[in-house]
DNA sequence: GGTTTTGATTTGTGATCACACTTGCTTTGA
DNA sequence: TCAAAGCAAGTGTGATCACAAATCAAAACC
């Protein structure tokens, strides 16, 4: 009966290794898709075929297929009547109703998050907007993907403390949708010249600071419209030139 | 060259046979469970396995670990670290969150239908409201599987007219993380004694009826509150009584 | 020449198999 | 007597195969 000396043998164990996990293999196709799509990888209309991404992802069919099929539920991708897969194309109406719903959600998420952060959490979020300075006046602009992930953390890391576990799944279906729109609004950002949205993001974490729900709401749904707007615009003028062509 | 000819033909065929669809295996066992879930055949906590759902729906394994996956990423179901699944269990957190997530989103929806629905679509719903009485004088309660799909067709009808392909989904999704709960609630009442649910959906009609956005919403959040109530009175009870003892 | 037909290739779907992990029970050993 | 080891049934995961439907290109046809 040496229970007690096992016990602590398996905890000096334990110290040692570094936990190797359990993610089984379609775990990770599902979250490789979701970071392409959400980065933008793919565009608006293109065509996945199971296949091809098996092979591009190195792996049999199974894994795939079952990662597509749980993207589509939740609106990332598109059944077409043939049973081919695609990236949603992107419409007028489909930004505005992607815009309607993150500004509805996100705002209540935020709006509840405001109420409940504790001072740990807000500094949290604050040193991220000073990371995010240091690295736009480090290397100015063009590191898009590196903004890109640094502004979903933020936003996230925010939502969290709303403590929903119903809403938090929610937003994510919805950056899922808007991914590869917004990411084709970014970059004719970048094009057309530099986007303060340091602003946005510093008013936010003001609000939160002094724990003003609806300003937070305000500046968030401010900061989420900005590319919508843009990429609207894009949208608009060039199906008018569509239509004098 | 009898192109219009076989045109005509076609036609003719077309009209004389009803079309017999393309629906996979794996959407009718989607389906099903979705059917299954939301009419709370499955009891909150209650474990599924992939071979039993197949031999039940007397298919292969294939198609239902399939419709599984989506069911567990649209939070129907839930994971659980063994790698088993299960309908979640009820929790009074959880009965609050989806009650707040629910009254949003589905009280956003119904200001927008509000506004958009043209006198063709009240006078549908309204329809489904007499229809209801009907059911409700004949048989005196007890048929709820009954009673329940009517208050989804009605409930969905109404939201089909906001005009969102992205809140539409959320809603669903809504509904199948509830469902379980909802039964339960449902079963109670009907123990309880009965209530009066047809009065708030005559407010509700009357409310897109003329119109008025905000008393729709109103309305709707007083609807859907109800089984929320009784069931969160339940569970502190029962959760009283447990401490107790 | 333009349209239809045919055939080859690609693709999604469902079934089946092999393997690893879990679980519950029996057996073993102190 | 009771905890630990061992065993057996059950379960999820991934790979592979068979098949039907879709796609595309060349060939045949009027």
């Amino acid at each position: 009966m040496q229970k007690a000396a096992i016990e602590r043998n398996n905890e000096t164990l334990a110290a040692q290794l570094t936990p190797v996990g359990r993610e089984t293999v379609q775990d990770r196709v599902y979250s490789e898709l979701r970071r392409a799509l959400i980065g933008g990888l793919f565009e608006p209309s293109q065509v996945l075929t199971i296949r091809g991404l098996a092979d591009a992802l190195v792996t049999s069919t199974m894994p795939v297929r079952e990662a597509l099929g749980r993207l589509i539920t939740e609106k990332a991708l598109e059944a077409l009547p043939n049973r081919s897969v695609r990236v949603p194309p992107i419409t007028l109406e489909r930004i505005d109703d992607l815009l309607r719903a993150r500004s509805l959600i996100e705002g209540e998420a935020i709006a509840l998050a405001a109420t409940r952060m504790n001072p740990r959490q807000i500094a949290s979020v604050e040193a991220m907007l000073g990371e995010w300075d240091e690295m736009r006046a480090l290397k100015h602009k063009k590191d898009i993907d590196r903004e890109a992930t640094l502004n979903q953390s933020f936003h996230f890391e925010i939502y969290r403390c709303c403590g929903s576990a119903v809403l938090i799944p929610m937003i994510e279906s919805l950056w899922l949708q808007s991914g590869p729109c917004i990411r084709v609004a970014i970059y004719a950002f970048s094009d057309a010249g530099e986007v303060d949205t340091a602003h946005y993001h510093r008013s936010i974490v003001a609000a939160l600071a002094r724990q003003d729900a609806q300003a937070a709401r305000k500046a968030l749904v401010a900061d989420i419209s900005r590319p919508f707007a843009f990429l609207r615009d894009k949208l608009q003028s060039a199906s008018k030139e569509g239509l004098r062509a």
